[in-house]
DNA sequence: ATTATTATTGCAACTTCTTGCAATAAGGAA
DNA sequence: TTCCTTATTGCAAGAAGTTGCAATAATAAT
């Protein structure tokens, strides 16, 4: 199923449209596959795209992650980050240094379940982020 | 030990200085106990001092954070909050709702040493913020 | 096709947060 | 105490992100 029928499908049925901005910046967060924040996905969209706004980007990238279409992060850089949807997964990222690893949310389930649990919460959303130190950091 | 204790014995020794703008915003934070927004914390800062400006209110928060005197977190309001650092918890948010609960961090200790063990990192940060659906919410 | 409905966009103004740099003041040494 | 060093502040400008509202355009109905 392409992108263009995964968004008709499902975000019409709900009363939502399928407009060209959401195609483009979807495109971009597909292509790209890592992190970008609201301002590089901007400078993407704009050139396929002259007359896109940058509300209307910030918009579209909250609108496409509160629809599971993109993940939203705090990666400690103080700037929102988003990527395309895909696997669960989470991060951990090291407070000195800034490199990061992904961890498989198959690793944490457990640990996710447990809260689930104890709180009576449920759908707890996976891809949060962690700080710690990394290997080399820790001298 | 009281506040300007603590802050002198610790911060002193690593070059730090124990100013009346750190005094004044620690001893907000110690006051309210709970979240505070950066903005929140300066209307209340410019009562009991008058000339203090917003960037120093900003820098303060982060640094007090970064010394583990105060903990930082984005819960979902768009807005980063700030509260002084006392038992280590975390916080779990109803994505519709916007209520929250605490989890102790030691029910989650486990998890969080089982991350450490499969990544290699170490002194994973707690104060992590989690989202899901509360108990209202899942009707 | 054409029209009606209303979700979404673009615009403009605004709030929130950050950064560079000169002035200030905390802490150590004389 | 007085002077020196330099961490920290305040200022001003700028970057990042949000919001209200009229105009636009995607759907659904005719």
């Amino acid at each position: 199923m392409s992108c263009a029928e995964h968004l008709s499908t499902h975000l019409r049925k709900r009363g939502f449209r399928l407009t060209s901005q959401r195609m483009t910046i979807l495109h971009i967060l597909n292509q790209d596959g890592g992190h970008l924040t609201p301002s590089q996905v901007y400078i993407r969209a704009r050139q396929s795209m002259p007359g896109i706004t940058e509300p209307t980007v910030y918009r579209t990238l909250g609108f496409l992650a509160d629809n599971h279409l993109a993940l939203a992060a705090h990666v400690g850089s103080g700037k929102m980050v988003y990527e395309i949807a895909g696997h669960d997964h989470h991060h951990l990222i090291c407070r000195t240094c800034g490199k990061s690893v992904e961890m498989d949310h198959a690793a944490l389930s457990r640990a996710y379940h447990q809260m689930e649990g104890a709180t009576g919460y449920k759908q707890i959303t996976s891809h949060t982020t962690f700080f710690g130190l990394c290997p080399a950091c820790q001298e």
